[in-house]
DNA sequence: CATTCATATTATAATTTTATCATAATTTTG
DNA sequence: CAAAATTATGATAAAATTATAATATGAATG
């Protein structure tokens, strides 16, 4: 879980030295690529990269490039490095799906601490996995639910059922959806059966229960 | 679904309003605080503010402060924003969970730009169907229907015709044809089954009813 | 092996939506 | 303008869907 793994690119050597010796003070595995199409080379080969940091002047493909290509089969977590802080570049990076964006020169404390920061964020570190909605607090990993601070009891099905809900907040969900999702594909059972969970989630979650809306002849969605 | 609050925390009304301005014109919803204690205030009695931005210097609460107490029970994304960009500070505020970091004088574009990175970032945009006409706001995911940013209730049925006739805008649509679309193409029934449903999500269109107008020995059209 | 608990099933009640119909209002046409 | 055609409206009946509660099943536990 820790020991994650960070792919540094950029064309100049003494630069992802000097990122290099930081990051891996600081615990990370870090990776490195020299130009655009080595970087992308290297990250489909590994298949758990947990976050590029990428130079944008480079030789073959630049940064903007790489972004891109990379933007278009993955949401794992890209930071820039640019020389001027110019706006233009910015918000087209920005565009590009770029997470952040630091420029030269940097700090490397800073760009340690802006690393640890996404990956926090992203939950890719350890003890992630916990959702706050509403007054609703959901943890996978601890397999608990607290209701305004309260934590209540729920069975392993509620719980799975309430993190689906969770997960896709805002969305409709038609009963075979969640019949897919929340049990097993090859469940060929009553859908009804989704009904008499839905009411004991919603009493168990008390005056909160009514973030579980039904709607009429689709199904349920949650709501804050 | 979308309008998406963004707590704006400032003690100069001057800034506070240039950030709310082009939030606003980004299609956020900006609700402000002058200092910490009134930030603290304003984030607990909304429980859907989709992220903050913090000034460092406040009187009463400084931001750290504020920071550190909203951490303490929620997750919700915190944008900083510093008079001087010092190393220190940045490292305590991604210490403290920070998500961004930006120092003054800012671009509000590029503002702007790391608002909707962010919320995009953690998932709390919706990115799917919606539709949008005249103040009408209809997303298909979320099977909700806004109008003039208020939220309306409307069965299966109503939200099947409403939908078919904004992706049919400023067509003219016969019984017949809305027969086959919006109900089985097995439907025998009577057509004037349609009358009804135009009357009553005429009804609950209100003032904005009268974009579905009545077309003579033919049948409907909605139109802006 | 009995007990307990979670889950699934079933039946029924309650609710909501949808369709139908009669009548009123409106528009078109001659 | 009057008659005919069409649509709007409102009330009601029918149908569909969901909520609820009670019961059955089955797996886990001691």
């Amino acid at each position: 879980m820790e020991d994650l793994k960070v792919l540094v690119v950029d064309d100049e050597s003494r630069m992802r030295k000097l990122v290099k010796d930081f990051l891996t003070k600081d615990g990370y595995i870090v990776i490195e690529a020299s130009d655009g199409q080595e970087a992308l080379d290297v990250f489909y080969e590994n298949n758990d990269i947990a976050l590029i940091i990428l130079d944008v002047m480079m030789p073959r493909r630049d940064g903007w490039e790489v972004c891109r290509e990379i933007r278009s089969t993955s949401k794992v977590p890209i930071i820039m490095l640019t020389a001027k802080s110019e706006e233009r570049d910015e918000l087209l990076g920005f565009e590009l799906g770029v997470d952040e964006y630091i420029s030269k020169p940097f700090s490397p404390k800073i760009l340690v601490a802006r690393v640890s920061a996404i990956l926090r964020r992203t939950n890719q570190v350890t003890g992630g996995e916990i959702m706050e909605i509403g007054g609703i607090v959901l943890n996978k990993v601890a397999h608990s639910v607290q209701v305004d601070g309260k934590e209540i009891e729920l069975s392993y099905k509620e719980f799975e059922l309430l993190s689906f809900f969770i997960e896709n907040k805002g969305v409709a969900l038609s009963r075979e959806k969640i019949l897919n999702s929340v049990w097993n594909y090859d469940y060929f059972g009553d859908a009804r059966t989704i009904d008499t969970h839905v009411k004991k989630l919603r009493g168990k979650l008390g005056a909160k229960g009514d973030m579980i809306k039904t709607i009429w002849g689709m199904g349920y969605k949650f709501e804050a």
